[in-house]
DNA sequence: TGGGAGAGCAGTAAAGTTCT
DNA sequence: AGAACTTTACTGCTCTCCCA
C-alpha cells in the first residue's frame, strides 16, 4: 500500500518551529589516508557528535574503521599518499532523534565520505531517479491513443510529420543538440551542457569547445568534440570554455566527474573482460566509451545514466530516445506546457515535469512518442499562442492560428491569474500574519500562562483568515465583473 | 528498531522578464 | 536604472509511513 501522503502545507506550530529553529552545527574532520588498498578514516579533530546521547563519542585521534573493508580501485589509487582530507558538518536540530538515529546518521555520513572518495563521479547519497512501469496518477485517463493521434495528426499538418531518423546524423559542431548523436558520451555531455540554458546559449558554449578543445580524431566519438582532451585538461580550463552556457561551474564540476568516472570504470571493465578471455570490440579501445550501454535492456541503460552526478530523468531520456532510439517521452518545458494545457495531466494536481514525463509514457502508445515530443517541442516554439509568454488577445495572438486550439484549456488565462496571484498572495499573506501572530504571543507571554492564551488566540483566528478571504472574493468578483 | 520508499520543499546558478 | 521575480533541471534534506 502507498504511503499517506503529507499535506501540502504543513503549518502544524512543531514542524514550523523545528524548521526557524538553527541548528546548533557540529563540525569533524576526517582525514582518509589511502595506504596498501584500504582506507582509514581517522577523525582528526572531533565535538561530541551525540552528545547528551549516551553514546560514546568519537575521541580525537580515533581510528575509525570503515564499514566494511574498502579497496581502492587500481585506476584511481594515488601513486603516494595524497590529501583526501574531506570536511564534513553534522547538524544536531532543535528535535533530537533517538540514539539510534543519531548513529544511523553518523555511518551514513561515513559511509557518504567512503563512496565519494572511492567514486568521484558517482555517489551513494545522490537520490536516483527511478523507472516506473505505471503512472503516477492511474485514475487520470487522458491521453488516449485516439487522443494522442489526433494531435500528432493536427500538429505535423503544420510542421510536418517528425518520425524518429532511420540512420543518425553526424554529429553537429554549431549546437548542443539533445543526444542526436551515435557516441553516448557525446550525445549524454552535450545533453547535460544544453539543460538549464537556452539553445542560443547551449551552441555557443559547444562552438567555444571546438575551440578550445578540438574535434576529435579517432575512437567512437570520432569527428564530435575531443572529450578526451576535456577529460585531460582542468576543470578551470573547462570553466572558461562553457561560461556563455550557463550555469557553467557546477556543469563543468559535472562533465569532469562523469569522464573521470567513466575512465576508471572502462580501465576495470577491459580488465575483466580480459581476464575472462575475451576480446575488446572496437568501441572498447576509447577509454571513454558508454558504446556498452546500448546493449543494455531500457530500464537498465536508464538505471546507469542516471546514476551520474549532474543526469536527471530528462537528461537521460533524451539520450535513450534520440542517441539509443528507444521510444521514451522526455518532458521539457514545451512538452510539460502543452501537456498540461491538452489536459493530459490531472489540472488538480500540482505541475510535475518527471511525473508528467512517467504518466505520458505510460500512456502514449510507442510508435507515437517520437512525433509528439518533437511536434510539442516545434509547436511550442513556434506557435505564438503556445508560447510561454502568449499574450491573449494581442495582436500576435489574433493574427495566430493555432490547430489545436479546440483542444486547448490554457488555464492561464491572464485575468484568471490575476485573479489566481490575488487570491495566492491574500492566503500568504494572511499565514504570514498567523505565524507570525503565534510567535509573538510565544515569547512575550511566560511559558506557564501561554498555553491557554495561545490557544485561544489560534482558535480566534482561523475565522479572521476566512472573513479576509471572503472579503477578497468579493473584491475579486467586482474585479471580474468589471471586466 | 532499522531500512527503504515516497513526498514536499529549499536551494543552486544564470539569463531573461517584469515591476517600481 | 535597478530591483525583484521567474524559469530551468537537478540535488539534498526532513518527515512520515510501512514492513521485516
Amino acid at each position: 500500500m502507498a504511503p499517506k501522503r503529507r499535506t501540502a502545507i504543513d503549518t502544524s506550530p512543531a514542524t514550523k518551529r523545528a524548521k526557524t529553529t538553527a541548528p546548533a552545527r557540529r563540525s569533524a574532520r576526517i582525514i582518509a589516508s589511502t595506504q596498501s588498498s584500504t582506507l582509514d578514516f581517522k577523525v582528526v579533530r572531533s565535538t561530541d557528535l551525540i552528545a547528551g546521547t549516551g553514546v560514546k563519542p568519537v575521541s580525537d585521534d580515533e581510528d575509525i574503521k570503515p564499514t566494511s573493508s574498502a579497496t581502492v580501485p587500481s585506476a584511481n589509487a594515488p601513486a603516494t599518499q595524497v590529501d583526501l582530507s574531506v570536511e564534513i558538518e553534522m547538524e544536531e536540530t532543535a528535535t533530537p532523534r533517538s540514539k539510534a538515529g543519531k548513529i544511523k546518521k553518523e555511518r551514513k555520513i561515513r559511509v557518504k565520505v567512503e563512496e565519494e572518495i572511492l567514486h568521484p563521479g558517482l555517489t551513494a547519497t545522490k537520490k536516483r531517479p527511478k523507472w516506473h512501469t505505471t503512472s503516477p496518477w492511474p485514475d487520470h485517463e487522458s491521453p488516449s491513443a485516439a487522443q494522442c493521434g489526433e494531435v500528432v495528426h493536427l500538429l505535423a499538418a503544420l510542421h510536418g510529420d517528425k518520425p524518429p531518423p532511420k540512420a543518425m546524423p553526424p554529429p553537429e559542431m554549431d549546437r548542443a543538440g539533445c543526444g542526436e548523436n551515435h557516441a553516448v558520451h557525446d550525445a549524454l555531455l552535450r545533453t547535460l551542457l544544453s539543460a538549464n540554458t537556452s539553445e542560443g546559449n547551449a551552441a555557443k558554449a559547444v562552438k567555444k569547445m571546438v575551440k578550445i578543445y578540438g574535434v576529435a580524431e579517432t575512437g567512437c566519438g570520432k569527428h564530435s568534440l575531443n572529450w578526451q582532451a576535456v577529460h585531460d585538461g582542468s576543470v578551470e580550463k573547462l570553466e572558461d570554455a562553457i561560461n556563455q552556457g550557463g550555469i557553467y561551474k557546477i556543469k563543468a564540476a559535472c562533465i569532469k566527474n562523469i569522464l573521470s568516472c567513466v575512465v576508471s570504470e572502462n580501465k576495470e571493465r577491459y580488465a575483466k573482460l580480459l581476464s575472462e578471455g575475451k576480446e575488446l570490440d572496437e568501441d572498447d579501445h576509447d577509454p571513454l566509451s558508454l558504446q556498452h550501454l546500448k546493449q543494455l535492456m531500457t530500464p537498465e541503460a536508464f538505471a546507469e545514466l542516471v546514476r551520474y552526478h549532474g543526469i536527471g530523468s530528462k537528461t537521460a531520456a533524451c539520450v535513450l530516445m534520440f542517441c539509443f532510439q528507444r521510444a521514451l517521452f522526455p518532458v521539457d518545458t514545451h512538452v510539460a506546457r502543452l501537456s498540461h494545457w491538452l489536459g493530459w495531466t490531472p489540472p488538480d494536481k500540482p505541475k510535475d515535469a518527471d511525473k508528467t514525463m512517467w504518466h505520458c509514457h505510460t500512456k502514449i502508445p510507442e510508435h507515437l512518442r517520437y512525433r509528439l515530443h518533437q511536434l510539442f517541442y516545434f509547436h511550442g516554439q513556434e506557435c505564438y499562442r503556445c508560447a510561454a509568454d502568449t499574450k491573449i488577445g494581442s495582436p500576435a495572438w489574433k493574427a495566430c492560428v493555432c490547430p489545436i486550439e479546440h483542444l486547448l484549456n490554457r488555464r492561464k488565462e491572464p485575468e484568471m491569474l490575476k485573479g489566481q496571484s490575488l487570491i495566492t498572495s491574500m492566503i500568504k499573506k494572511a499565514k504570514t500574519e498567523v505565524v507570525e501572530a503565534e510567535d509573538s504571543i510565544a515569547a512575550s507571554i511566560s511559558e506557564t500562562v501561554v498555553r491557554s492564551e495561545v490557544l485561544h488566540e489560534v482558535d480566534a483566528e482561523p475565522s479572521a483568515l476566512n472573513g479576509s478571504l471572503e472579503q477578497s472574493s468579493k473584491g475579486m468578483d467586482i474585479g471580474m465583473s468589471s471586466l
